[in-house]
Formats: structure tokens, sequence, C-alpha cells
DNA sequence: TGCCAGACCAAGCGCTTGCTTGGTAGTGTA
DNA sequence: TACACTACCAAGCAAGCGCTTGGTCTGGCA
């Protein structure tokens, strides 16, 4: 790609994340860290896919552990985003499950896959104070579906304790980045039907 | 506690490991990846939660990622083997499915839960070679999934493809090691069946 | 009693790691 | 022209890593 090219495309890149010098160390850690994982990652690695020398990382970030960090709380916040619009434009509470359902599978499986990977499987890499600071964001994001739920269970729409529900549809949903292939047999409206079958209590589908 | 003490409970440890040498290193190894990861756990963390030197490690396996590998086969070994004699046990299709959803949780949250998280959270530490053989074991463990799942199909029991919700439930199920307390309010029994409500069609159920 | 094999120690090698340092090129502003 | 600022390079340091080496101790068997 010419230098022209790559500037003229300057708002977001695969994974919600801007097209700056910074924001091109964060794509190429994101994806790196998916690939081999946080550890396995070195600073090289990540300067080498930028196209820099490994001690110019440190004149963006000031730590490898704070590139981690970034690329956690940009996709947190890409994706609470997203998902408030999407139950916000949705017209009934059944509407709403559904869009958050879809929301997450398009978290985990479309746009922002590297870095939603990187989120679960690097999660202990973050060290306490950090993880808490990410907790914070991602505490919002998970009020949205708890409140979805709690209106859902009210309704009769489900059978199970919200936050319960909730764990386990956060297993199957973020396990989906392990398998599920987008060029694949399965659409994803499929599988959203799919989860949300499994979410919404069994007389309501009869 | 003496070394009387220990040499009389002979056969199995907290995770399905001999106490052996060579089993109590698997054993540290096991708590140790799941506490910091693979790659954060050096050899001296091992040796030392053993009570060895580091470089002794090397009389008992010729790598770390060895270690790493036993760790993941003597885990898959020891489930499938329960697994299999669960569903052997169990009178019919709907009774199997239900012990294959029991046996897998108490995997993950019983007795095996330090080796089962090292064995998702860690995966990506092993060689491409590695990877192959513990997949050859870990198909075998799949497999009586999969045959359960197609009965129950068969059967009308459930609604989804096998292969599709195999995979949604083995991240529901493998998620709760995050979430689920044992001495929390849930019993495992009521996990059981809630996971067993989503899997099972709907319409059975009214 | 002599011997051997398994289990372990003490020391350290060679390499990679995250990160620091001192300096330079290019750009915008006054 | 002078200055400031951002982005970057080239070189390398100190620490920590997996693993090796050569040797010691001990229990069991011939």
């Amino acid at each position: 790609m010419t230098a022209t090219a790559r500037s003229r495309r300057k708002t977001l890149q695969v994974n919600g994340i801007e097209d700056s010098p910074r924001g091109k160390v964060l794509s190429a850690a994101a994806s790196l860290f998916r690939e081999q994982g946080y550890e396995r990652t070195t600073v090289r690695d990540i300067a080498a896919r930028v196209g820099i020398q490994s001690g110019s990382l440190f004149h963006h970030f000031a730590s490898k552990e704070e590139i981690l960090k970034a690329v956690m709380i940009d996709v947190i916040r890409f994706n609470t985003e997203r998902l408030q619009h999407a139950v916000a434009a949705a017209p009934g509470t059944r509407a709403k499950l559904r869009a958050l359902i879809e929301c997450e599978l398009q978290s985990i499986i479309g746009d922002t896959r590297e870095a939603m990977a990187v989120l679960v499987y690097s999660w202990a890499a973050l060290s306490p104070a950090n993880q808490k600071d990410v907790l914070g964001l991602r505490s919002v994001y998970e009020q949205v579906w708890l409140d979805v739920l709690t209106a859902a269970r009210k309704e009769g729409l489900i059978d199970v304790e919200p936050f319960v529900l909730r764990r386990l549809l956060t297993g199957a949903i973020s396990w989906s980045n392990t398998w599920y292939d987008p060029q694949g047999p399965m659409s994803i409206a499929q599988l959203v039907d799919t989860v949300l079958g499994m979410a919404i209590r069994p007389s309501k589908e009869c």
C-alpha cells in the first residue's frame, strides 16, 4: 500500500482503531496478540509489523502492557457504543435480546475479532490494577445485557436467572471465535437465531 | 504434610495426576499455568513449588513444553474415561445427554479444574506438532459427545445440528470456570439442569 | 559388600527480553 | 531564521529465561 492510499483511509481500521501512528501500533499488536498470545509476542515483533524500530514503540506507549491495555480499552469502548445503539434501535424486549446476541457475535467473529480474542485470552497478562480499570469499562457493557435480560425475565420471555444466563451466553458466544467460519455453510443470522433459541423460554417458542 | 502422609495417599491428586515425582511436577505446573499462564510461569516457579532445583525438572521432562503437553494429555485421558463410563451407565439418550453435561461441568469446575483451564488458555503455547498429538486424543472425547447428540437429534430431542450445538455447549460450559463458585448459591445439579434446558428442544419440555 | 540407577543439587551458559539512551530528520509556526 | 514538536533510528544494557553440565546422595538388589 502506498503512503497516499494509507493516509486517505483515515477513520477506522479492521478493529475499530484509528489510522494514527498509535492506531497502527494497536492494530498490529491486536493481530499479533491474537496469533501468538501476549507473552509470545515481542515488542520487536510489533515494531516489525508496523515498520519501525522496537525502541520507537516506547515513544507512543510507556510499556508493552500499556499496549495491551489500550487494545482492550479501545475494543470495549467501540463495542459498548455499538451495543447501546443496537439496543436503543430495537423495538421490543425480544428484538433487543436478539440485537444483543447479534451485536456480540459481530464483535467476536466480525470486525473486532482480533481484539476480542485478546480480551479473552490475554486477560491474565494484565496487572491487577489494569484489570480493575478495564473491568470498570466492561461493567458498562455488561449492564446493557443485564438490563435487557431482567426485562425479558419480567415479561416471562426467559426462564433462567439473568446473571446465570448471561454467563452461559458469554461462553457460548465467545467460544465461537474458535470455530465459526464466515465463509462456511452457516450464516451469522442462522447462528444468532440458534443462540436466541437457546436463550428464550421453551414455552414461548411453541 | 509429612512424608508418610504424602506417600499414603498414593493414587489420585487434585487433578487426576499421580503422586510420583513426575506427578508432583505436573500437579504444580497445572496450578501455576492456570494462575499465571504458561509463558509467565518459569521453570524456576514450578521447581520451587515442588521443592527442587529448576535444573532437576529436566531429569523428568525434556522441555518446559513437554510438561505442558503432559498436563494436557493426562487431563484429557482422565476425563475421556470418565465421560465414557458415565455415558455407558446412563439408561436413555436424554439421561446420556445429561450425563455428558454433568461430567463436563465436573471436569471444568471440579476435580480437574486447574488442568482444564490450562487446556483452554494455553493451547496456543503448544507447537503445531504437539497440538496435533493432543487433538488426536481430544477427538476421542468429542466423538462421545457427537454420538449422543446425533442420537438425540434422530429422536427429536434436540433441534440444532449436533456440531453446532456441541460447540455452543463447549463454550457455555468451559466459560463456567471463570465464574462458577461451588460455595455459591447455585448447586452443580442446578447448573446442569439449566444447561440441559438450553440444549433440549423446546417442544419436548412443554 | 559392592554397585547401579534414579533423583536431585550447584553453578552457570548463551540467548532473548522489555526498555533506555542520545541523537536526527521533517514539519509547522512566529 | 529560529525554535519547538513529533516521529523515529541505532545501539546497547540489565535482567531473566530455558536448559546444560558434572557431580553427589540414597535405596534396593546381587
